[in-house]
Order: structure tokens, then C-alpha cells, then sequence
DNA sequence: ATAATATATGAAAAATAATTCATATAAGGA
DNA sequence: TCCTTATATGAATTATTTTTCATATATTAT
């Protein structure tokens, strides 16, 4: 494995190990959401959802459409959600295999 | 999604989201390594790479088995690898699809 | 038993990431 | 135009993670 498939490995990990922007993820999963809809599924105040919005907006994990005053963020494409199912899978491996938790 | 699901992917993300981490799992993904061999690969100090190795320990990634006074490093099993593989696939889908980087 | 080598660990320091606070921008309505 | 609502952003603060430093433990050889 070379340098920069670690680099870009880590870049995506580094996103993803995080409850709130995995939390936005799989909301997006099931349908776009406007960023009060976000907020209010968080329970964090709006500067940090929106500063973490911006994370996953510059990783390219979501795009963006204003609509009016609010702006929906969606999922970028589905290839995303094969990774998060995946891990799932690897937790559930590890977790559940043969200990109990 | 529930909640303990989204701790469980927290975790694996975030202990996959550090390169030197990374570099140990690859490195492990051609045949075991003794915890000096790791050193010298990744040029880092005995005792950052030790810590390190106890993070991958604790989350049940690698296996140790104790060879006199070396400790050879394992991967636990295939499974993460498999992970590893399916989010190279996905940065490459993301940073190589359509721009240049 | 002592010395040497390999690895591990706790606590402090350094680096990085997340949150908050204050304020900015953007759009729609009065 | 001015006000209100929705969202974004920079800088400061706080929290978390990683590294370093000192030291401990384990194993083998002398």
C-alpha cells in the first residue's frame, strides 16, 4: 500500500470516526435533510453542526441546494453507505463473534 | 442506525483514521511483524509505536504471540482487511472519479 | 545475580480536533 | 428598506489524541 492510498485512507477514517458526522450520514441515508431538520436531530447548537456540515462538504461525502433560506444537504452517492454497511458488518464481527458486550 | 451501532463504527473509524495505525495493519497484511521490524518500518519511537500497538491490541485488530524476548504482531483475522479494501475503493471513487488531484 | 535487549506503560507535553462565541451572509417577508 | 429566519465562518476555548520521557517488565546470555 503506498504512501497516498494511506494518506486518503486516513483522510476518510478521520471523518467517519466522529458520532455527529456519522449520526448526519446515516440521517442522509433514508432522504435529504435541511440543516435546522439536522440540528434538531443532533441535539448540538448550530455553529457545530454547521462547522461539521462543512467537513463533509469539503470531503465530498454530501452535496448541497439551497432552497429559499434553507439548504438541504444529501448524500453524495450511495458508495459511502457500502463502506458504513461494511464496517457494520466488520463491528458486529468483532463485537458480537464471540464475546459478549 | 441505532446508537450503539454508531458508537461501535466511531471506534473502528477512529482507530483506522491514523496513519501510522494504518501502516501497522497493512504491514501486517503480508505476514506478522516483530513489534522492532515495525519500528524500523515506521519511524517512529519504540515507545509511540508500542502505544500504538496496544490501541490496535485493545480493539481486537491484531493478536500478539510472544516469541522469547520478540513479540510478533498478527492480524487478527482477514475481516478488517476486507474493510480496508472496500474503503480504498471508495476514496478512488471519490478522488480520482471525475477531478484531478 | 547482573547485564543486555525487546517491549510495555504511566504521566506530562505537544499536537490536533471539536465546540463555543460573536458575527457575517443570504433570502424572504413586512 | 428594515426585520426576521436560516446557515456559514473566523477566532478563541475546550476536549481529545498522539508523542515523548522516564521507567518498568520480560527474556536471554554471561
Amino acid at each position: 500500500m503506498n504512501k497516498k492510498s494511506i494518506n486518503e485512507l486516513e483522510q476518510i477514517f478521520k471523518i467517519l470516526g466522529n458520532r455527529q458526522r456519522l449520526t448526519i450520514l446515516t440521517l442522509l441515508q433514508e432522504r435529504p435533510y435541511t440543516v435546522s431538520e439536522i440540528i434538531a436531530q443532533l441535539d448540538m447548537e448550530q455553529s457545530a453542526v454547521s462547522h461539521q456540515l462543512k467537513v463533509l462538504r469539503e470531503a465530498q461525502l454530501v452535496t448541497t441546494q439551497r432552497q429559499g433560506r434553507l439548504v438541504l444537504y444529501c448524500l453524495s452517492d450511495s458508495h459511502i453507505l457500502i463502506l458504513l454497511d461494511n464496517a457494520l458488518k466488520h463491528v458486529d464481527h468483532v463485537f458480537h463473534h464471540d464475546v459478549v458486550n
